[in-house]
DNA sequence: CAAGTGATTAGCT
DNA sequence: GCTAATCACTTGT
């Protein structure tokens, strides 16, 4: 995945849908527009400082997927500049992290994905992790996480 | 492990 | 309208 020159694979990512924990039920005016567009960005602001992006999809119903942790590939140096860190790992390893790093902004909400984004297919066969295994402390966090096994730039 | 942060929402008036 | 509670996180002790 491609965003002004900066880039890189995705490692990691969740999917709502229309159940309780979504946006689309706890946001519902702007969460709204899972039900309602197919493809499009879904940017919002969390506990006051940190910015997440959702791609809209789902052609069956509510539904929307949350961009977590990229590889960085391209553009490394910038993320970097634009972090303030000096580790890869650190640099797109995180949902927040990652909306930084690529450069994006909360008034692409609505936008096209696929005119905003380059999305690519991917280059190499993946193993692909899911579940809830990881701490389902907070109340409503759901199960839905899909991550690459082994990778060092998925979220903590 | 705790705190910081502000938009959004629910629940009253 | 207003106030309090919530939150799909990151960073620094």
């Amino acid at each position: 995945m491609l965003h002004g020159g900066v880039g890189g694979v995705i490692v990691e990512t969740e999917a709502y849908k229309g159940d309780a924990a979504s946006h689309f039920v706890t946001r519902r005016h702007k969460g709204a527009m899972m039900g309602t567009t197919h493809g499009r960005i879904y940017v919002y602001l969390i506990y006051g400082m940190h910015h997440c992006v959702n791609v809209t999809s789902d052609a069956t119903g509510p539904g929307a997927v949350l961009l977590r942790a990229i590889e960085p590939t391209h553009g490394v140096e910038e993320m970097l500049r634009r972090r303030g860190v000096t580790d890869v790992r650190d640099a797109a390893s995180g949902p927040g992290k990652l909306f930084v790093a690529l450069g994006l902004d909360p008034t692409m909400t609505g936008r096209d994905a696929c005119e905003t984004f380059t999305f690519l297919p991917r280059t190499r066969e993946v193993d692909v992790a899911t579940g809830p295994r990881i701490g389902i402390s907070r109340a409503k966090r759901l199960p839905w996480r899909f991550r690459v096994r082994g990778s060092e730039f998925v979220s903590r």
